[in-house]
DNA sequence: TTGAAAGCGATACCAG
DNA sequence: CTGGTATCGCTTTCAA
């Protein structure tokens, strides 16, 4: 293994030297700047890349917290990855499958100077104690969170859910029903309260019933038709998903029931994620990947004290066989 | 940013002292290590882990390679980040995204002492080129490989295929079809192999298009519902399937030309991945996250020079609803 | 049990 | 345009 030692040595001229070359600095001479190239070739030199994080302070990687990666992060993680290495940066991956005490590796990591930042998902951990680390790095957040010094790339889903609600509505159902997801969660606060807007401006009917919560999966799409349309209750004619899952859920299962789609009841899925598009399910497109190069762009202008450009999200709405 | 030489100098000791309590070495008195240790924790001290992986000539962390991050792999990235972290090491993701200056990219970062090892899964770079990176550090393959300084981790996939055809048989399908994936690659192979010896045992009939290969998408699925389906030639009862995410689209795509599943046709997914299961697809069980932990673990034996144990793999038939 | 000093392999400021 | 040298922060002999 050669170094920037041999290098200057061999070549006759000094490490300062040598450096510039290796940094495309434009004072050195072009036929020191050769001389040098071909010795670097000669030796199969590279650059030691913890030297150089050493010396810099900082060492090009930024490191990813969620408690594990799932379909919905697929896009995300992608896309972010991507993004920071055609910058120069990678990416570190960081799960903690739920424990808080793993979860701190990462944001002691960043203490330690090993990532330069951080980009975080959901997490179990204090979010004061979490934002404790701001003095550290930068970090970013997916998920929408209520702490001031770490900002959300995520966008209002009270947008998003107005344009599923918009869209059956204006395919003239009126009957309109939730299957929500966390409970407690941001996301779904904003989706009831466009919600709620909604029904006041057409002065639709809603009854609690409607509106179901910790809904995430095909299987509990599957129950919620039973329970929806199973009953002799006022029954819905529209259901929105909390995502596109809980959709393929209730569509499989309302077609059990020999029920009609989309004549007897409307499905809208939430994502646009290929299952959407597998099963022929109208759904509201979130662009997830734009989000994550949100992200990176955010810290990096945080890093380099630049602003960088962001991207500008829209929700748009799919129509498929469903509505 | 406090450093060791402060915690030294605070202390009244030496930095070889203080970096003998960092370590935990026991050749240090119990006061001394009381002294340094409440001082440290005082200047809320934290060693600077590029020092640290400058100092040692490693940095405790290994990159992962790969085109895109998708359904398959995600058991085998989140088990092996998982591992991986269980012993001290990160987790750097690299894609290539199909581009082999960019996947080169991460062999460099080995060679320039970033990463210590390297766990690669599809690559698309010459694998002579990828070989002579050996000597910078050790590689395994999820993949498996025609390379002999590169192990793979991979099960054969002959006795899995064995498993799918014995069951589609064993169901009274006679008419077996295949989507196979890489033309050339060495899974494909075994797996032509296991289905031209069960042809051969049990006599069934065997026809060229009824074996196409290059199917990994859910759209490529679909489409060959249409070709192998649609046209009058000899059509097929049963297809088994290059991963789980071919056989969700030919699920679908059949379903929509109005075919019973599985009294028309019988599918068999690959891996056993959520998506089998949300959709009721029967599948073939590929222990994914126990070769990711053997993954790490060869890593690990290769970067110590120790043995380290390995899990055994087994290959088992999940039943569900379309066979 | 402890310390002094030589690495590890770059960067960057200050002169010239 | 080039060189000398301090610096980044820790590890690791070698002595004592």
């Amino acid at each position: 293994m050669s170094n920037l030692d041999q290098i200057a040595k061999l070549s006759g001229f000094s490490k300062a030297t040598v450096s510039r070359v290796l940094n495309h600095s434009p004072h050195v001479s072009q036929a020191t700047r050769d001389k040098i190239t071909n010795i670097m070739e000669e030796l199969d030199y590279v650059p030691n890349g913890n030297a150089i994080s050493l010396s810099k302070g900082q060492t090009q990687q930024i490191g990813m917290v969620t408690e594990g990666i799932n379909e919905v992060m697929l896009p995300f993680l992608n896309s972010f990855v991507e993004t920071a290495s055609q910058h120069g940066y990678q990416t570190i991956i960081y799960t903690s499958g739920g424990d808080p005490q793993k979860e701190l590796q990462a944001f002691e990591d960043m203490r330690r100077k090993r990532v330069d930042a951080l980009v975080i998902s959901t997490c179990v951990n204090d979010l004061a104690l979490l934002g404790s680390y701001c003095k550290y790095g930068p970090i970013v957040s997916w998920q929408r969170m209520e702490l001031p010094e770490i900002a959300s790339v995520a966008m209002n889903q009270y947008d998003g859910y107005m344009l599923g609600l918009e869209h059956v509505i204006q395919r003239g159902y009126t009957r309109i029903a939730n299957a929500f997801g966390r409970p407690s969660s941001m996301n779904t606060l904003s989706r009831i309260n466009a919600y709620e807007d909604m029904m006041r401006k057409y002065e639709l009917p809603v009854y609690p019933h409607w509106s179901r919560t910790g809904v995430y999966s095909i299987r509990q799409g599957e129950q919620l038709v039973r329970e929806l349309l199973g009953g002799a209750e006022e029954r819905p004619n529209a259901i929105l998903c909390a995502n596109d899952l809980v959709a393929a859920g209730i569509v499989s299962e309302a077609r059990r029931q020999q029920l009609r789609i989309p004549e007897d009841l409307a499905v809208v899925g939430f994502d646009n994620t290929e299952l959407a598009h597998t099963l022929g399910i109208t759904s509201v497109y979130n662009p997830i990947a734009d989000q994550a190069k949100n992200a990176f762009h955010l810290l990096l202008s945080k890093l380099k004290g630049v602003e960088e450009e962001q991207q500008i999200l829209q929700y748009c709405l799919v129509q498929r066989a469903t509505t």
